[in-house]
RNA sequence: GUGGGCGUAGCGUAGCGGUCAACGCGCCAGGUUGUGGCCCUGGAGAUCGAGGGUUCAAAUCCCUCCGUCCACCCCA
């Protein structure tokens, strides 16, 4: 099949069987924001391309080559935002949050855009779910920050996660760290793989996340960056395992944790799904110590979570996780002749007006197919207005579930489905 | 950007050279005169992803393109 138009490559609709996996994550998120003094903040889904080339780093690959850019009418140069903390951070610099007492709890829910290659868990537009702390660089505020993460994911149902956690330290300790490991692969490159080549040169710190096989032993003993952390890192670090260990969150070190964005100093973690896939972050943050002074700002220390809401489903679907349905309508008018049209389209209103879900049988089609429709609608109750309901006023009230029903006076039956509405629930 | 699998009605599939196509689900209409879910009957719906080629003959073989899925890369 092949229609004129389908949804661009690495889009999808959200069809509404999907919706109630939607609704689930949205509440559940919403009501921890709130619960852990989070306000809502919506940033534009574009901004100035350098926005993202400054914040998220010039030599990743995200700003490289995965970039929905464009050039506007004005001639700038934009952006569709990749992810949402430069967004953040540059609406804190520009609405002068630092004179609001700190840190300034902020939490967003919208799209991202990278042009990459879809596959199971990646697409192009993808929905992300993310908060941050700023203006503090308290490791209790990291802890809080993990904290919030972890008991999102339990709230969501998805209690098979790993969180994994290191510190990168900071731009004082990690050229000390960048030089150990290079002089830990120089004369290893021989028996790495070539992507590991490759990374020696670009990207070193990304030597520690290779997955070839080969690879791992050369990882395993590295030089971890604990190792290399200056003092303040160090500390920071030490307070913040001790917060989570008193929080009783099950964290795991992982030194060969690091980050794709450039922005990510000290604190890094990720949470993962249980099974070995492709796609195995859910969720990751981190503190960014220096973004926004990179962004024009005055230095101010900040940590947040971003969390892919379409791998939140991913894995809820995965593991089963049970999922309310969405509610119904609770009655679907029908009738006899077109006579009783009219009167049933009063009827509905009326129930809705009431506050009681209500729809009425269009089409013009014979009463077995209405109640066809209503049996598919999934209603409660079935309102059928036949000659002898309109001579007499009076309305046939059909329960579903057993179809049981009788005849009942008009004025009587909004607070009968009311009453009966009430017994299901 | 690289590699592999797959593309037949809305969905899931069968057919794998010879009546331009089958089945299940779904959809629509009926099964006597006012009624759902089960059952029965009938119906609508596919230029077999697109283009080209091989052949007397192609959904079935070949090529190209497109789409899709999976993996690498990267990341949520």
């Amino acid at each position: 099949m092949s229609p004129l138009y389908r949804a661009p490559r690495g889009t999808v609709d959200v069809l509404p069987q999907e919706q109630p996996y939607w609704e689930h994550v949205y509440q559940t998120a919403t009501h921890l924001c709130q619960l852990y003094g989070y306000s809502r903040i919506d940033t534009p889904v574009f901004e100035d391309a350098s926005l993202f080339a400054r914040g998220v780093g010039q030599t990743t690959d995200i700003v490289q080559k995965e970039m929905y850019v464009f050039q506007d009418r004005g001639g700038e140069m934009m952006a569709l935002r990749p992810e949402g903390t430069a967004n953040v951070c540059r609406a804190y610099i520009q609405h002068g949050m630092r004179n609001l007492p700190q840190p300034v709890r902020l939490y967003y829910w919208g799209p991202a855009f990278r042009y990459d290659r879809p596959q199971a868990g990646r697409q192009r537009q993808f929905t992300h779910f993310g908060y941050e702390a700023i203006g503090v660089d308290d490791p209790a505020l990291d802890a809080e920050v993990i904290e919030f993460a972890w008991r999102l994911y339990q709230e969501l149902g998805l209690t098979d996660l790993s969180l994994q956690l290191n510190s990168i330290g900071d731009p004082n300790c990690r050229p000390s760290y960048l030089t150990a490991l290079n002089a830990y692969y120089e004369d290893k490159l021989g028996s790495v793989c070539p992507d590991c080549r490759a990374r020696f040169q670009k990207n070193p710190l990304r030597l520690l996340d290779c997955k070839v096989e080969g690879c791992q032993p050369i990882i395993d003993a590295a030089p971890p960056f604990i190792d290399y952390l200056c003092e303040a890192c160090a500390h920071h670090f030490q307070e913040l395992c001790s917060y989570l260990e008193a929080l009783a969150i099950p964290y795991t070190l992982n030194p060969r944790l690091v980050r794709g964005l450039d922005y990510y100093t000290r604190t890094v973690f990720e949470i993962q799904p249980p099974e070995e896939g492709a796609q195995n972050t859910v969720g990751a943050g981190g503190r960014y110590d220096g973004l926004i002074e990179e962004l024009g700002g005055k230095p101010t220390p900040a940590i947040g979570l971003a969390t892919g809401v379409e791998r939140i489903i991913v894995n809820l679907k995965r593991a089963k996780v049970p999922i309310a349905a969405l509610d119904r309508p609770a009655v679907f008018v029908v009738y006899q002749t077109a006579a009783a049209r009219p009167t049933a389209a009063k009827l509905a209103s009326e129930l809705r007006r009431a506050g009681i879900a209500a729809v009425m049988a269009v089409g013009g089609r014979s009463l077995k197919a209405q109640m066809r429709q209503a049996d598919a609608a999934g209603v409660l109750y079935t309102a059928i207005l036949g000659k002898e309901e309109l001579a007499t006023d009076t309305v046939n009230l059909r329960r579903m579930e057993d179809g049981h029903q009788e005849r009942v006076a008009s004025k009587d039956v909004r607070r009968l489905i009311a009453k009966g509405l009430r017994q299901t629930r």
